[in-house]
DNA sequence: TTTACACCCTCTAGCTACTGTAGGTTCAAG
DNA sequence: CTTGAACCTACAGTAGCTAGAGGGTGTAAA
């Protein structure tokens, strides 16, 4: 029987995380000490394990939910975890081409600058000046 | 003098957002109709453009009201500019590492996947053990 | 002039995925 | 039996918006 620091620990969480997810329905409710301590076995290891794993790889706790719930029943077709992860990998990859045109522009602003005054800083004036901009007018946080 | 509505869409801002950015501090109290509408000029549209701008780049909001600073004492030097455009352009480059190691273990765990039942899954699989993962244990939400 | 209707106003709450704090209780070691 | 780390609940806060309620304004046509 683990407590809930221990279980932290064990999953690189932390203690008020798990808590978090106990709160939103992904973790389930765990027994309690005599005290009224939380207390997990192993099952809630692999739990928590196979979420933060999943976070990390970025999925979203909804996404989370979804193939948490495809792995609970080992009868359901395989093809709704796998569009998941497709779709996933689709936002990865979307993400990853927004950030080389920012890091294109961002390269250029700053060897551009000659580390003067304010007045004539190619940062600045990149920024003011949105029409030498090659990122366009959609999206913004990718 | 434009209303809020046509800054909105001359920037591709959301009306909301314009009034977030004011009560942040981050645009000027604009002047006012007789009958209390928020009425703006050139340099509202200007002062905008640049949030807006750099917002596109990734900036934090944080780092936006610096630069408008910056930009607005013409005499400073640039190197304060440069040094933020600096570690903009690391974390963009940081984040791209982060992703392309997610794409990469994404791909692997999509391409391996059979399209049978969720008990054989590779998806799942992947994802309840770690162990057979490349990406580690830190940072999540990269 | 009245009326219609798009637009504007403030205020408050909600979103994601946590994180932190206050004020108090439990557990295990010594 | 005492100490101190770890636990408990409940609530507030983070970034950067976004949405809704309930009402007021501005302008153009009838």
């Amino acid at each position: 029987m683990l407590t809930i620091g221990t279980l932290a620990k064990r999953t690189g969480t932390k203690v008020q995380t798990i808590r978090y997810y106990e709160q939103i329905g992904l973790l389930p409710e765990p027994g309690r000490s005599a005290g009224g301590q939380r207390r997990y076995g192993d099952s809630e290891l692999d739990r928590l394990s196979f979420v933060r794993h999943a976070r990390q790889l970025g999925f979203s706790l909804d996404a989370i939910r979804e193939l948490l719930d495809l792995s609970d029943h080992p009868d359901k077709s395989c093809a709704e975890a796998d569009a998941i992860a497709r779709r996933q990998l689709k936002q990865v990859e979307q993400r990853m081409a927004r950030l080389e045109a920012l890091r294109t522009e961002l390269q250029r602003m700053v060897h551009e600058c000659s580390g003067g005054h304010t007045a004539d800083c190619r940062v600045l004036e990149v920024l003011r000046d949105h029409s030498e901009c090659l990122t366009d007018h959609d999206e913004i946080g990718a």
